[in-house]
DNA sequence: ATTTACTAGTGGTCAGACCACAAGTTGTCT
DNA sequence: AGACAACTTGTGGTCTGACCACTAGTAAAT
């Protein structure tokens, strides 16, 4: 409906009425909402309106349509978004440069939690999945560390991160595996020693200064 | 086009037009892109689902649309976005916390690396900006530091940490704003001192350890 | 030269028409 | 009764054409 003061465009004015009706009607992911159609009764609007602003949800990962089925909610998770939004965002050269910089950071922001949030079956996990040295990954290995330090926030920016830094061409910084720079870590993990570790996880990086 | 193969829907199809279309006419923000009209011929496709790809894009932020004038690229900042997804995620207590501890650890890395790359005149004009008591602002402050950090990636990760914090209700860890914290923040960056900037901050946001 | 009126172009919205697809319903044959 | 096929209904996917509201530039009138 247009007729009265609504400034809004109605597509979202169509997301706002959606928030409200699944918080309303206690909506949970996996659960249907009401068809293109209905809604289009329901709210006064054009059906082309209502799809828009589903679009725009869609887009966003927040809900899933099937056809002949029908829409529903989805479990957010957020990857779609970024992965979109990197590629529009991430393009220069300067920005490839920083992706690496950032995940380095995040890493050791991560290691720095992971001191005080690790418990000792992790850790003992982590050090057999060390030492099956045909199946090791960087990406595996770091995964669990960050998982460790409990913050889903930190997580969800690493697997961005990491997977945006996977797909650079020529990866820049490139460092080789040397599984003996990991044990060191996880010493200085068990140890609770924060220097240690920091020294640990520059030298895997090849890094000097930061 | 929908004749052929194609099996992804067309709005996501014209997307990816855009983005490509975006990059390869080397496109910046505040440019204008093509009418609806003109996209729907050239992409041989309805209008509109023209449009469905451009409200997505519109609610993403990353474009911005004027009536009567047409359809520009836009600065991301995510702010509607945020604005949007925190109502959709972030309920639970844990993941709030998450954003302030993110938000904390981002600062603290952009700290250190505001110490090797910024330069007198930047820190004169911060130390003049905190004379103004008036509209002295804790997130135009660090806005500036982050800035100053010199990575783009931590300063868009952090707007929207920034943004997500402040729509927050309630703000978790709210801290009061103390003029002479900032200035010894301040005097520890001018003395490239790190020891004493990480102490400096934690006291300004009331942080006993990490 | 200034103001006014007009016109073309743009986004905003709606209604209706198809199509493709999924699931249930009915009907027929065995 | 059971199995299979055909039909019906409801859903999303898409296109087209028609208006409306607004902007900016142009032409006309002063």
């Amino acid at each position: 409906m247009n007729s009265f003061v609504s400034k809004t465009k109605v597509y979202l004015e169509i997301v706002k009425q959606l928030r409200d009706m699944i918080a309303a009607d206690g909506l949970k992911s996996g659960d249907k909402i009401p068809s293109e159609r209905e809604l289009s009764e329901r709210l006064n609007a054009g059906r082309s309106s209502v799809r828009e602003a589903l679009r725009s949800l869609e887009l966003l990962g927040l809900i899933e349509t099937r056809r002949g089925e029908g829409t529903f909610l989805r479990d957010f998770r957020g990857n779609q978004l970024v992965q979109l939004l990197s590629t529009f965002i991430l393009q220069d050269e300067k920005a490839k440069n920083d992706v690496f910089e950032t995940k380095v950071y995040i890493e050791m922001d991560c290691l720095k939690l992971a001191i005080q949030r690790m418990n000792q079956e992790k850790l003992l996990k982590l050090k057999q999945y060390l030492m099956k040295t045909e199946e090791f990954h960087d990406d595996e290995f770091f995964y669990r560390i960050i998982q460790a330090a409990n913050n889903h926030l930190f997580l969800r920016i690493w697997v961005i991160l990491k997977e945006f830094y996977n797909s650079l061409d020529p990866i820049p910084n490139r460092y080789d595996v040397n599984i003996q720079d990991y044990k060191y870590l996880l010493d200085a993990l068990a140890n609770k020693d924060e220097a240690a570790l920091l020294s640990a996880y520059k030298k895997l990086r090849n890094l000097s200064v930061l």
